[in-house]
DNA sequence: AATTCGGGGCC
DNA sequence: GGCCCAGAATT
């Protein structure tokens, strides 16, 4: 924890302490940052929106192709709105968490509503709208827009910890004092580059696993090296995946997207055998009864979607929301 | 503050 | 096989 006379310091324009972050990052980032489509110049507000929707603890590489397809599909948000929201969980394929695709779809029929189709550019509009949190929010404002806003994710944060901090890794969940200090940091001009800066040194070399500190623009004044590198505070406690009702429902989605209509409560269920010959889903059921999961799971795991609204009954079976 | 919520690829 | 990924909403 830097002492408020550091941040301070860190927080004065050009030609004190922190100044020479804003140059190393920035130049580290023209030389060195991806070509992301949504980093276009010519990508919309409602581009980026999606973008920052799908990229919601999914990695770049599995958002690209599904990214191309919304965008192509749904160039804007009223067209997105016009669809069930069923379409929208049937897109989404398999980025995980499909209730991100269910409110996008919601955010979506906000912005045609309130914002006569349009993405906000104001924080509490942004803020306002279905599945759009703090980091989601300054994100959009910053990188469409390009409004002072302190955007702060897993990335920035990791690089604010060892950079500045001196720690191996930030705290599990998103501190005040966390936030004040990438406040601090924020400079007067240019902050869209030096947010998208920061993030991209956290995703490329500052990483999480293997941080490739030789290749780092901040080598000489990283906190963390100064230290010697120290160990981690905590031990992260991995997600438990095997066995969980969240495997299960995802299981359940997948069958609900490759079918074409309702299927039958009693398939999913597995409270009959698959006997459909040839079946358009059959691949998707039997992965879904290889679980193993047992019937109090598998109906609270159902009762899960429907009420989450990401299917709905019908009188022959369940399907995605039309 | 702690939980829940997907899914896949890589060390 | 554990770990991580441009988090948000709910309790």
């Amino acid at each position: 924890m830097p002492t408020p006379t550091a941040v301070r310091a860190a927080a004065a324009p050009p030609g004190t302490a922190a100044a020479p972050l804003h140059g190393l990052i920035g130049r580290w980032f023209d030389e060195n940052a991806r070509t992301l489509p949504w980093r276009d110049p010519g990508c919309s507000a409602w581009g980026i929106m999606v973008s920052e929707f799908m990229l919601q603890q999914t990695p770049v590489a599995r958002v690209l192709p599904v990214w191309e397809e919304w965008l192509r599909r749904w160039p804007e948000p009223a067209a997105l709105a016009a669809e069930p929201s069923g379409e929208a969980l049937r897109a989404w394929g398999r980025l995980g968490y499909p209730r991100r695709a269910l409110r996008l779809h919601a955010a979506a029929t906000a912005i045609v509503e309130r914002h006569e189709g349009e993405v906000p550019a104001g924080r509490e509009e942004l803020l306002a709208l279905p599945g759009v949190g703090t980091y989601t929010a300054a994100a959009i404002a910053s990188f469409a827009f390009e409004l002072p806003e302190t955007v702060v994710d897993t990335n920035i944060r990791r690089v604010h910890a060892r950079a500045v901090t001196g720690n191996a890794l930030p705290s599990p969940a998103l501190t005040a004092a966390e936030f004040k200090l990438a406040e601090a940091l924020m400079p007067e001009e240019d902050t869209k580059r030096w947010n998208a800066g920061v993030m991209e040194l956290g995703a490329l070399v500052c990483t999480a696993r293997s941080p490739r500190c030789g290749e780092c623009p901040l080598l000489d004044r990283c906190a963390w090296i100064a230290a010697g590198k120290p160990e981690p505070h905590y031990v992260p406690k991995g997600q438990a995946w095997a066995g969980t009702d969240r495997q299960v429902r995802g299981a359940m989605m997948a069958v609900l997207r490759k079918a074409e209509g309702p299927v039958p409560r009693s398939l999913l269920l597995g409270t009959v055998d698959l006997v459909h010959d040839g079946a358009e889903h059959a691949v998707e059921i039997a992965k879904l009864q290889a679980l193993g999961a047992s019937d109090e799971q598998l109906a609270r795991s159902l009762d899960g979607l429907l009420a989450d609204g990401l299917a709905e009954n019908v009188p022959a079976g369940v399907r995605l929301p039309a």
